[in-house]
RNA sequence: GCCCCCGUAGCUCAGGGGAUAGAGCACCGCCCUCCGGAGGCGGUGGCGCAGGUUCGAAUCCUGCCGGGGGCGCCA
């Protein structure tokens, strides 16, 4: 089904020859979409836009669709489609079981990378904004019609598991009694131990040595401390009701027995060369070389992120990357993916996109941290919104507030703003929804609608009132953003789209009574409120957030 | 020193080279015998600075100013 800006916009490149750059109307009274064709062509041709654009319009065959075009201040071209074509969009939505979405044309397979917290340590804000994002993301791309593969990298292997192990063994301590946060208070004590005590240093970084050959001790308690960690991230995940699962888990570790292969690789192509002891990458455009091999022995991050692009790529067979991880790795990463083309891992029709996010900043506008200064849990930051709304809404208050703005951009945590039920809020949507519910369920109660399924066979027959045709043109606009989420990555942009849809149906709500009306109003204003219902759930869920028939 | 991101109303934020730059919060007015007022309607108020490209710039380019982040062995 292709949507109504498309097909109108064919029609105007069949006489223009260029795209006619449709766009939705500045201001309702230019009608629905305005084009500014006329204004580019006139240079090329010689004469006053407006003349263009009589020209244009004449030749326009698009009475099936809408008004007549009029022409506007310098130039524009401006369409108000016709009423009923407007109405029997909203009715075919609302027939169509996706709503409108999956109709993407090549579907591809889609690697997320998100969330990546670290073992022996509970997540903090910072995981918050990752998990959240490519949450959406990853529902947002599987409801266009792609294959996403969620990986989850997570951060289980490493130097700092020498420590902790040693730390277990010198105290005596039973792994199988630690919960995530005694794990983390114990990785501190071994942090505390590492520097104070020259002589566990030692055997710390013996530790490290026997859990990288395989030690069977060793390996047992590492394996242990990822089964504890996962159980706490699975109840993180759980209450912030997303969608990755332990099939989802590709830790650091998975890379491991690899890593020595993509050494070999590199250095087979002649890219990296050893440098002050370190095997080093040199890029052109870099003023830093990406270390691959530290002039320890040991690998850098930088090999295990080239051993996932592989992994990637060759085994699970992607199109497209995704990682969704902090702006101050986007250093890492430009180098990651050019290095990863330099040597073939990438192909050219594999894309890579790093989805940089800002930070989450206190109250106080700076890096949000604890009165003793550590990062803040994400736990607690639930908690803090829990206390000021019920779940589900509190949980809608946190996403659509990280959501809702420009993802590289920094934002402050505030609970009270957030939990706000009118605003540029999750709750308010939640409540559009709601109330949208309520007419729905009161209509069933009267017996003036079928409940259930049998409901979405209702037509939308009549759009006399500006605020219902303001409702219904922001109803047939839904497919198109979600697409564009799906192209750009950019979730605030279906959030301004359901703030705006939710906005409209508060006024429709406010000016057309529904259960009050008659006729076939009456029963086109039920069928409207029906698609309204469906649209904002349906946007609701690729957000990630729940849409309650009750608050 | 070099690189990246950000700077729009008092505050929090949208703005895909096009018409008079839009919302929310706050503030000031209205609107409840009415499907949930957890709402709606209206008002006050703004593109960091300076150049440039263009018929047209918040948007693209250059240089400043201010804030944040990054720049070979933590991941």
């Amino acid at each position: 089904m292709s949507s109504l800006p498309s097909l109108l916009s064919a029609r105007v490149e069949a006489v223009t020859g260029i795209d006619p750059e449709l766009r939705p109307a500045t201001k309702p009274q230019f009608g629905h979409f305005q084009s500014n064709v006329a204004l580019r062509l006139a240079k090329t041709e010689g004469k006053p836009p407006r003349q263009v654009a009589a020209e244009v319009v004449a030749r326009l065959q698009v009475s099936d669709l809408c008004e007549p075009p009029e022409i506007a201040g310098p130039g524009f071209i401006n369409f108000r489609l016709l009423n009923s074509v407007l109405a029997d969009a909203v009715s075919d939505q609302l027939a169509d079981p996706a709503v409108g979405l999956g109709t993407s044309p090549e579907p591809q397979v889609v690697v997320i990378d998100y969330s990546a917290p670290n073992v022996a340590k509970q997540m903090h804000v910072g995981h918050l904004r990752s998990t959240i994002i490519g949450d959406c993301l990853n529902r947002v791309l599987t409801a266009v019609g792609h294959r996403v593969i969620p990986q989850n990298h997570v951060g289980d292997w490493g130097t700092q598991f020498g420590m902790l192990v040693e730390e277990i063994l010198a105290e005596g301590i039973d792994v199988g009694q630690l919960t995530l946060a005694s794990a983390e208070d114990l990785y501190k004590q071994a942090n505390a131990h590492f520097r104070a005590d020259e002589e566990f240093a030692t055997l710390a970084r013996q530790r490290v040595v026997a859990l990288q050959s395989g030690d069977p001790v060793t390996r047992a308690i590492w394996r242990q401390l990822i089964d504890i960690s996962l159980a706490g991230f699975n109840e993180v995940y759980a209450r912030l009701d997303v969608k990755l699962t332990d099939e989802d888990m590709a830790g650091e570790s998975m890379y491991n027995d690899d890593l020595e292969n993509v050494v070999a690789d590199l250095e087979n192509s002649g890219a990296a060369v050893i440098d002050a002891g370190a095997l080093c990458v040199f890029s052109p455009g870099f003023n830093s070389p990406m270390i691959v091999r530290k002039s320890d022995g040991g690998f850098g991050y930088a090999a295990t992120d080239l051993a996932a692009v592989r992994h990637r790529v060759r085994d699970l067979h992607a199109h497209r990357l995704i990682y969704v991880v902090g702006a101050p790795q986007a250093f890492h990463f430009d180098q990651v993916f050019t290095v990863a083309r330099q040597v073939g891992f990438l192909p050219p029709e594999v894309s890579t996109e790093h989805v940089a996010f800002g930070q989450i900043l206190g109250p106080d506008g700076k890096k949000f941290s604890t009165r003793e200064g550590t990062a803040v849990t994400l736990t607690s930051l639930l908690d803090a919104a829990d206390a000021e709304a019920a779940p589900p809404v509190a949980l809608a208050a946190i996403k659509y507030a990280d959501l809702s703005t420009g993802l590289n951009k920094d934002y402050v945590f505030d609970v009270s703003r957030m939990v706000q039920t009118f605003g540029n809020t999750g709750p308010y949507l939640q409540y559009a929804h709601a109330r949208m519910a309520r007419v729905l369920r009161n209509a069933v109660e009267e017996g003036l609608l079928p409940a259930g399924d049998a409901a979405s066979a209702v037509r939308v027959t009549r759009l006399d009132e500006p605020q219902e045709q303001t409702v219904a043109l922001l109803l047939s606009g839904f497919g198109e953003v979600v697409d564009e989420v799906a192209a750009t990555l950019q979730p605030h942009k279906l959030c301004t789209y359901l703030y705006d849809l939710a906005r409209a149906v508060s006024a429709f709500y406010e000016e057309c009574p529904v259960l009050k009306s008659e006729g076939d109003v009456r029963a086109s204003r039920l069928a409207l409120c029906l698609d309204i219902k469906r649209v904002l759930a349906a946007g609701l869920d690729l957000l990630g957030i729940e849409a309650l028939d009750r608050m």
